[in-house]
DNA sequence: AATGAATGAGGATTCATTCAT
DNA sequence: AATGAATGAATCCTCATTCAT
């Protein structure tokens, strides 16, 4: 009796073909919020970019926030893959340290600039601005828990709030990341994640980082000169 | 013949009244951009905040981009302010570096949403990212240039980058200050400064900061440890 | 902090200028519904048959369903009109049902094309939908009252369900006034108007109408001829 | 040269079940109609109803008009027949009145919504429109002779047209028929029956009719009361 | 200067129909 | 014969800007 009203919430779809095509709109939808920026995502360019034809877009997706749904969980998902593969293999803290860097400046670096876009309240959806949230948790909190455990074996300076510190230095390493996409002539990746990761040390009083040494020498040297 | 002129051309108001309509559609445009967003910003949404009618607007600005014109240079020259004030005055360098940070800290707070906007390319406008970029710039040259003093009375380690470096830290208290204005229960102000203080001294190895004391604590307890 | 996401929903005009578009706009909506059916009810025409631009529609109404609103709004209100206007300073019983009917069919006549496109589902709309009921609730209710009436003083067949009878011979003006704006001849108003109230008078019995005659002396006739 | 056939031109169905397929559709496509108005008359939800995929909807028919085209036929069919129907066996005319009232009771009630939708201009085709015509017009006309028969025969009030009032009686039960499907507690058929018939047998001062001897018997009263 | 109505290009979405499998 | 993905013209709606008062 009630008359139906929902839209057909397209289907996932069934055939391979369907599938490729639709996996192909994510990513077209993904590399032109990188490059293009919001107001260059629109449906025509999107499917434009993928190689098909303009209604196609609405076969597999509801609207053009639906899409942006999508891509976000794309990038969300990479930066998870990135916080997992973190390898405990290693033992040495600082080396933990630097290929740590690694993964999150290149996880960042690609996923900044859809991750701002949404923040900055491209697309009117609460939903979304919590997945960004949760990724910057997630974030943050891996990096509470490994400086709090550093602290714990007396390998870190323990007068540091954990979470807060975690905070400002993840935030290095985001902003960093982002800055860096920005620029003309980028800095190498070797030399940024060697640079983060010497500065990411030094800032907790790691043990055994690179710059440890230069403290005690500076204080030598003026003991000398001061006499 | 006589020149041709499509459009009138705002002049700047001559009176009173005028130069407050003017400001409070500027402050209007920053008000709805740092709480709403670049989609609420609408030449209506803007004349209704100011409480002006809807065809004012243009008796004072020649379009939105005009408008957001306005806002960014206004939040630009806060930005450079705040850079101005860091005062000379102090000799002790990690003192000047906590009024330094409090004071970026403050500034890139109102500013971040705003010069995010531009910077996601809200605006097809290359000159507007020119003045985020130049405020960056000038952050990062400051820092630098501080740096790089510091390096060179000794007071600071050597071995690092100073335009990476302060690029890196820069970051560091940008991020944290867009971050901060983020969260449901923010962090209180002066411990952010604190800890961003702390972390940026400890970092470049700042002689005479206040986590200075720890590695040589660490080492000494260590060294005991394993004799 | 919550953000606005409802339209601005249309203020009503405050200019002369204004109202008179407005009026323009529901006026050209009904001639377009009436004389070309709902799939020409596009806002492109009604905006053209207005004589304004495309836009201008969406200066008054939310959406074509707004406007139809309005349309049937106003629909309804002639077809009350026609109710209230009928005269009680008409002291026989015939003479009024002759009125009644005439308002009613002319009421009908123009107002059935647009109420049936709402009956019929057009706009998925249940508010809509009431409405139409509404007015033939009122209709019919106002003849079913003055047939308790009649039944009361003895002037009509007391044997007759009010409400049903009410119900199917208000049917009959309803149809015969769709039924004759549908044809290519239509009859003559007078003709129309005559037939319906002689019918409805036989119907129930009134006594003292034009036809209260045939039957006695078709009887009379009968009697005669039988005998 | 050859014959340029743009479009397959689906041919009737050769085996069983593919007679079955289209014939679900006809089926699915009236029941639509029927419960959910045209606006919901999709190719696509026509599919769904019926069973089958989506793009076997074009296999049986060129278009969703033709489509429409065969519900149509199909309920006029159904009128049509609920018209021959009528017992010709049966002598006594008010007897027969009520037959033929209740199989077109019947009959409009399916029939309507569907005959209606065309006759709003659904379908931008004339030939619909068309059909509804005859359908309307076998329906009076039937009523037309059956109502000169009576007259002719002196059993009923030859001072009324004929046609007209075969037209106002017909639309009659037909708008019941209409507003009943519509009711939430539709009133019962015999008794709508009962009253249909009633109503139309003393409009047209049907000789031998239930209500008549009400005016004789009124009138005799009121001689009594007068005296 | 100020007002608010008017404009129309641009963008999102629908859906009848076609096509490859 | 059946399937469901692909197509794109048609349509609704938005909103930056212009204009008459």
């Amino acid at each position: 009796m009630g008359r139906q009203r929902t839209k057909p919430a397209p289907t996932p779809p069934t055939t391979t073909r369907g599938r490729r095509t639709r996996d192909g709109l994510i990513l077209a939808g993904r590399e032109i919020l990188e490059q293009r920026g919001w107001s260059a995502f629109t449906p025509e360019a999107v499917a434009q970019t993928a190689g098909v034809s303009y209604g196609t877009f609405y076969t597999y997706f509801e609207s053009r926030d639906d899409l942006l749904h999508h891509v976000v969980r794309s990038v969300a998902g990479e930066m998870l893959a990135a916080s997992l593969v973190s390898p405990d293999g290693v033992d040495d803290p600082y080396a933990r340290l630097v290929e740590s860097n690694r993964l999150y400046l290149r996880a960042w670096d690609r996923a900044s600039k859809v991750l701002r876009l949404v923040d900055q309240g491209a697309a009117a959806d609460e939903a979304l601005r919590q997945i960004v949230h949760e990724i910057r948790d997630f974030y943050v909190g891996r990096a509470t828990k490994g400086l709090r455990r550093l602290q714990d074996a007396g390998l870190a300076n323990p007068d540091l709030d954990p979470r807060l510190t975690a905070l400002a230095l993840g935030s290095m390493v985001e902003q960093v990341a982002h800055a860096r996409s920005a620029m003309e002539e980028p800095y190498d990746e070797d030399t940024v994640v060697d640079h983060l990761s010497r500065l990411w040390a030094s800032a907790i009083g790691l043990q055994g980082a690179p710059d440890e040494g230069w403290a005690a020498r500076a204080r030598a040297t003026a003991g000398t000169a001061s006499d």
